[in-house]
DNA sequence: AATATTAGATTACACATGTAATCTAAATCA
DNA sequence: TGATTTAGATTACATGTGTAATCTAATATT
């Protein structure tokens, strides 16, 4: 049933995150969260929103002249399957290597392990 | 000192992948190896080869006429990097989100869970 | 009402990427 | 030795992407 959904470029993702952070959003409203994190133009900003349209990713309605945008996925959806595809690729799809690799850098806190510890037993209690 | 290096395309990272896993390589058996997998034409492959070539992700050496082609990164330094990336884009940086929506998913093995359960005892006797 | 501003739509343009085909010189075969 | 194969180098070309500028119609301002 492939639910082809297009790809989102870099770009595009940033401005996606900060609308699923709070929507519906006017493209002023885009612009505005994006100057806090970006140097982007506002033409560059609207051209990404014409793009995400186009690809069906965000919706909108109108407000007299201006538009409501609105995601079409959600984030957790689109993380979902994001991470399924990196493991896939770059660890054969075996998580654990992934966070092996990344505690082995440094980047590993107490809390990190806190909730991993939480995950696993969460996980056992479903899976005993 | 940013050790600026290039971004690696799609195409170009399932080329360096093959090559990763043995090395040093001809190009012919970079298409070989890759045969099993793709659908590529043999001249696909040699335009990723150059391609890695000048991004300075690939060294060769001369054999007469061929190249034997040989990784100049790491897979481990590889994939720590994209890792980091990523878990930063998509999950603010906490690794332990990403993998609960991993496991949200269904594919969370008992082997999964026995080497997180590993790891984070690793970790625990590290940092006491 | 005439003019200026502004929202989204359309166009622009260089560089990246996927996916090869053609060129050129060396090596091999008949 | 002349013809053929083949390795890598160069060129090709459509589509995607980053990064806007311009166009057009509606709205706001004077």
């Amino acid at each position: 049933m492939s639910n082809q959904r297009p790809d989102i470029s870099n770009a595009e993702f940033d401005v996606l995150d900060v609308i699923w952070d709070d929507y519906p959003v006017t493209s002023n409203d885009v612009i505005a969260r994006l100057n806090q994190r970006k140097e982007w133009h506002e033409k560059t900003v609207k051209t990404l929103l014409g793009r995400l349209v186009k690809k069906e990713v965000l919706g909108f309605e109108k407000q007299q002249r201006q538009y409501l945008y609105s995601p079409l996925i959600a984030r957790e959806e689109y993380t979902k399957k994001e991470t399924d595809n990196f493991v896939s690729r770059l660890f054969k799809g075996k998580i654990a290597p992934m966070v092996a690799g990344f505690a082995n850098q440094n980047s590993l806190s107490k809390q990190d392990v806190d909730e991993l510890k939480a995950l696993i037993q969460q996980w056992e209690k479903d899976n005993d």
